[in-house]
DNA sequence: AAGTAAGAAATTT
DNA sequence: AAATTTCTTACTT
């Protein structure tokens, strides 16, 4: 488990509270599946906080380690991606999240 | 004080 | 009813 390992790094780091829990919990995300920013947001304890997940999110220190791509918006929409939301595309097609 | 990887609501088509 | 636009929310730097 590589879970707590990540989280003492993170806490290592000097990250904010709520942006090591929005880590965690992207972390925890199963593969081929997809979460809103606003799910995200609601199990760090700031339902009201989607915009700030994704600035938790855009920081990710760990950007392989941690699948933000999972993340997307409740209306449907892609979101945003670090590195451009077509690689983001891409890799939720990769993961089966994306029917076609 | 300003910016953001969102959401929900309001308005228009 | 569906699509688009606008305003508001909460967190980080």
């Amino acid at each position: 488990m590589q879970r707590a390992r990540l989280l003492s790094i993170l806490k290592n780091k000097g990250l904010s509270n709520f942006q090591i829990k929005v880590l965690t919990i992207a972390a925890a995300i199963p593969k081929g599946e997809t979460r809103t920013y606003k799910w995200v947001a609601k199990l760090s304890g700031r339902p009201k906080a989607c915009r700030a997940v994704g600035n938790a999110l855009n920081k990710n220190p760990f950007p392989v380690i941690i699948p933000c791509h999972r993340v997307i918006r409740s209306n449907g929409a892609i979101g945003g991606y670090k590195l451009g939301t077509k690689k983001k595309i891409r890799a939720l097609r990769s993961d089966g999240a994306l029917l076609k």
